[in-house]
RNA sequence: GGAGGGGUUCCCGAGUGGCCAAAGGGAUCAGACUGUAAAUCUGACGCGAAAGCUUCGGUGGUUCGAAUCCACCCCCCUCCA
């Protein structure tokens, strides 16, 4: 049965290496295995970077294995150089902790909790570091790594190599510690399996080695490629910034329209990425879309999928909702109750009294966060961009704000629409 | 410690006394086209509604005038020790 998932993945792209690939279908098959994925703590939330490993673990949970996800309180505290251009700004002790009790929240949504043999379990590196001291740790850890050894690997090379940038002793060390949660997770939960992105092999292999050298056991590593986009841009990012798990950081409304916004080219292999639908399923909707001609379907799949996954049918409704309204109905013929549905939901939205209108229309939308500056509005104003409630607004309206909010144009006396260019909207509340 | 080369607007990268808010490219935003695409074309792109204000590693100085010259300082790169 697990060869089977080894050979799903690979069809979908997601094992970039394997340590150990002579042995591990077998492995796999001969039981219910452990394995571990660690998330490092370096925001107070995870992005869609971490969506693919998280997806991951519950893929294997799904054959029949015990995934755990490490939350890297300790980790978290070090800072890991692999592929980094430069050394990392240390946060405290106390933030990272907040940190890792969000994240652990977060990442326990992706994986079942069922108490069953293969229930999820999720685990924090700092609970078997913290108390140990730098003597026992040089002795019976550090002795195992060979410095030679360790300069050797890619992910640190660079930093290595390249004066001026360097490498503390610090950021060095965490090889080390990742090393050592592996070897740990070994001997406290019998894990031989660890995966992370392709930037982790370094570590991960480090890890197998101690693993070996303290306890005799072999365990294996499994790395996915790094996401990347047709044009070559970074992926998760856009203009508004990255996209977050979190909810409250990126509203399931943005999140969807993220998917949706998918380049034709990317879509169908972020299918097989984030979604749990059969290769062949997704093989299906791309023959379908290249007869079609016209509007791929799979943005819409791959949208659905993905924000359903993170933030369950509700938030998925939510982005559904939004979206119909404000791409495929008229707006005039939104109910009230829609409006504040809407915003609910998520659209950016503000309140405010008509006595608190700044001077310029440039003004009030640069603050509500639809423009970066006065003059991208002012840009768009004069090209007709802009809308109030479907009314279209000229640059010779600037200074009337006012007018340009005329009660009379209100929806149910308050309510006002704000659509500058094709995708930005902004729901003010004037009361 | 010695010798040389650098630090320019989000990024890369021109610019060596006025014509510089600073070439060009990228990114980004907006328009046309379209599928809320891609490609392409157009416009914008330090801040400001405007008057105007603030930038070229930092601090002072020379000058009517400095990103450009001078002094000192900070940081980076290459080579030597």
């Amino acid at each position: 049965m697990s060869s089977a998932l080894l050979e799903d993945l690979r069809a979908r792209g997601l094992i970039f290496q394997i340590a150990g690939e002579d042995e591990l279908p077998a492995w796999l098959d001969g039981g219910t295995r452990t394995l571990y994925c660690g998330f490092d703590p370096t925001a107070d939330s995870l992005h869609i970077g971490s969506l693919v490993p998280l997806l991951m673990l519950r893929r294997f949970q799904h054959a029949g294995h015990k995934p755990l996800a490490l939350v890297g309180g300790a980790t978290g505290l070090i800072g890991d150089p692999s592929f980094k251009a430069q050394e990392r700004q240390l946060n405290t002790p106390d933030v990272v902790a907040g940190w890792v009790d969000k994240l652990k929240k977060q990442v326990s949504q992706f994986i079942d909790f069922d108490g069953s043999e293969t229930s999820a379990e999720v685990v924090n590196n700092l609970d078997w570091t913290a108390n140990m001291d730098v003597l026992t740790f040089l002795r019976d850890v550090g002795k195992h790594f060979s410095i030679n050894a360790m300069i050797q690997k890619e992910s640190v090379k660079q930093r290595i190599e390249r004066e001026g940038s360097g490498i503390s002793y610090t950021e060095f060390t965490y090889m080390i510690l990742q090393s050592f949660d592996f070897a740990e997770l070994n001997e406290r939960y019998d894990c031989t399996l660890q995966i992370g992105g392709s930037d982790q092999w370094g570590n991960i292999t480090g890890g197998i080695d101690l693993t070996r050298r303290l306890h005799g056991k072999q365990v294996f590593g499994l790395t996915m490629p790094l996401i990347t986009k047709a044009d070559g841009t970074k992926f998760g990012k856009t203009e508004s910034g990255t996209i977050w798990l979190d909810a409250n950081k990126t509203s399931p409304y943005a999140f969807y329209q993220f998917w949706l916004g998918c380049a034709d080219a990317d879509v169908y292999r972020f299918l097989k990425y984030f979604t749990f639908l059969d290769v062949a399923e997704i093989e299906e909707i791309e023959r379908a879309d290249a007869e079609r001609q016209g509007r791929p379907e799979a943005q819409g799949v791959l949208a659905r999928e993905v924000t359903s996954l993170v933030h369950g049918d509700e938030g998925l409704a939510a982005a559904e909702r939004i979206t119909e309204s404000l791409f495929s109905g008229s707006i005039d013929s939104l109910a009230e109750s829609d409006l504040a549905q809407l915003r609910q939901d998520g659209l950016p939205a503000s309140a405010m009294t008509r006595d608190a209108f700044p001077e310029t229309l440039t003004q009030l939308l640069t603050e509500a966060g639809m423009a970066a500056s006065g003059k991208q509005v002012k840009d768009a104003l004069g090209r007709n961009a802009v809308t109030i409630n479907s009314r279209p607004v000229g640059w010779e309206a600037n200074a009337d704000v006012s007018g340009c909010f005329d009660p009379e144009a209100a929806l149910y006396g308050r309510y006002y629409l704000v659509k500058l260019g094709k995708k930005k909207y902004h729901l003010f509340e004037i009361g």
